[in-house]
DNA sequence: AATGAATGAGTATTCATTCAT
DNA sequence: TATGAATGAATACTCATTCAT
């Protein structure tokens, strides 16, 4: 079954396609400013044909969220340094993060706000996706943390709650870059979180000659 | 004048019942899930009497958001008692801030999502409306950070910078409160939130006498 | 019932007045793009008001409509001096009748096309008025015309289409006459629709004597 | 490239189609009286499939509007019998003229009245189309006597002044067959306006001999 | 597989009109 | 008498989705 193996790459090869296309048209024009017609134009379709590859609108942005989850998820696999200390394996986890924020940056900017809402406002079309692919990641980084932390490394903090409180806060850095006039790059930010992370505000040596 | 200001009050309160129906309704719904109609009917008029006192839907959304942000700046107006700390300052205005959530409830899980999205995408029909107050916010706490902080109370760090983590902690537990089952006080998250700002997760001793 | 009668004068001032801002509003945006709101601002009263002096929005455009059919017709009632040809007579009374127009120039700017397609459309709303008062000033022009003309001085066409006809010139005219950039006296024209019915374009010396 | 236009064929089909439909529905209600729904009922359309063809529905009226004066304005380019006096082609083309009347008679109803209204009342939502139709066609006439008449034909009149008054009577005249129970043939009328163009009412003996 | 065409269900907004005060 | 407030009834236009070709 050849034709059928090359039948289904096409399909998929289509899909990402059109997935490509939504991101960018979400992204200029948001969630629900964005027509049907809008991605199918970004993605060289008509907007009959986008049916042919996804059953509705709503797949395509559940797709859109699970790929996103997916990737995300992923990192948390990719293998790490032995030898490295909680700090180092979590700044170089959260970097990987980061870089995945700027790759898919305008899947985030569009699924940052929405999913942010998505729980909240009841049953406002869009499914469940919103909000169990949020909880899903937060539920890794979660899961993450605490596997990772010995001892005092979370000072006793609830995993989920300084999950949580992680993500909003590079949450409000995406606004931050994303606003700079010419953002540099998302992971500049990886070093500020990542001390704000383990001593807020009162971060101590960051000039000087200071030890450890 | 006696009657045209009375009449004045009447239009005024019967804007405030519209404001609160529409949060409401938006809150179940959220902003695009609710139509004028909704809103209408959780208030007790007519969708077209909505009109006599709002020009449209997009006035009662920049309403709400209006609204939300001159309460949530008056908060830095309020007199706070002399002879505190930097942290003791912080926290009793976070709680403040805080109280005004959980007053605020709906509106603020209405636009939290929303308006972090607006600028993101583009012209997705609502003017600066949510990008400007949400804006308006950060500058506002990141303004009294400076005022506040003395020496070295914010490390160095960029006030805005700080201030946007900030929001975006309590942005991140908002959530979490939102989808407790049996949510206590959201104030309660004040002193995990001020810990957390201050020392990171490398909490200090919370309770006892502990050493680094 | 000195009271009574003061009323009924107050009453009757008031309806002119409304009258008038109507005609001034109508010739603005025509008679479907003028709101009762429109006019009651003109008139210096609000919507509500307005239904104190005329039942509907149809009445007001119908007491217009009738007040200019009756200016209309009163002209034929005006004294004529007698010993004047029929030419004389009629271009006198074409004169009265376009100093009229000068003067009712919005109400007629107003009417002028709406009247020509109301019994041309149906049910279109405004009843019988439009049509009927069209009707009722063809057939005075049609009376007068048969009234006053001797002998051949119709050359033996129909008064009523002959009438028509004229009421058509003269409308085309309005409309050169509305469109100049600094229109002379709508009487002006006077003379040359003169000419024009009696001779058409064969229309003889205007300018010294000339033969045959 | 069959199907593309095959396709096109049919794409012009439904419009002409609709601009029937239009026609029929606009006679029987006005331009304001008629409703998308009103439309496309007439046509056998839904009022969404409507958009399919035409982006609103100003631009159905407009290519009414237009497509009207292009009928019109191609009767100056059919050709014309040579050896006419003047007198024979005006006859001639008022003929073709009033046979268009004739075909697209509540086409003309429809618009008549608008049209004359149009450039009248200020921004009352169409654009210039109206105005614009109305003037090109005055235009075009008013080309057509100068080319044509020879020395004293116009007898010095202006020849724009001449066909607003040409197409005044017309108009004049449309109304009268309208009304008429069993009207006969609008073109009927033609002698009667070429007779009153010339002479107005100072008919001549149409037939046999005559004196002044 | 691709699409032109068709549509049902919606949606904000307008406006003439009513009525209690 | 005057009006603020309320509303029923419309209405043009949009959009996700379906389906015959």
């Amino acid at each position: 079954m050849q034709a059928g193996e090359r039948r289904q790459r096409t399909m998929a090869h289509a899909r990402l396609d059109i997935l490509e296309a939504a991101t960018r048209a979400f992204s200029r024009t948001g969630l629900h400013g964005t027509t049907m017609q809008d991605i199918a134009r970004e993605a060289g379709y008509t907007a009959a044909s986008l049916y042919t590859y996804f059953k509705s609108k709503q797949e395509i942005v559940d797709a859109m969220s699970n790929q996103l989850t997916d990737e995300y998820i992923q990192v948390f696999e990719q293998p790490v340094p032995g030898g490295l200390s909680f700090r180092q394996r979590f700044e170089l986890v959260l970097h990987r993060h980061m870089e995945l924020v700027e790759k898919r940056r305008d899947t985030f900017i569009t699924f940052l706000g929405e999913e942010a809402g998505s729980d909240l406002c009841g049953p406002d079309g869009h499914g469940p996706s919103f909000h169990t692919n949020f909880e899903r990641r937060i539920d890794c980084l979660a899961e993450w943390l605490q596997r990772n932390a010995k001892g005092d490394d979370l000072g006793g903090n609830d995993p989920k709650l300084v999950a949580r409180m992680l993500f909003g806060m590079a949450f409000g850095l995406l606004h931050e870059w994303r606003g700079n006039v010419q953002p540099g790059s998302f992971v500049d930010y990886a070093p500020i979180i990542t001390e704000f992370f383990f001593h807020g505000v009162s971060s101590k040596p960051k000039t000087g000659a200071r030890k450890k």
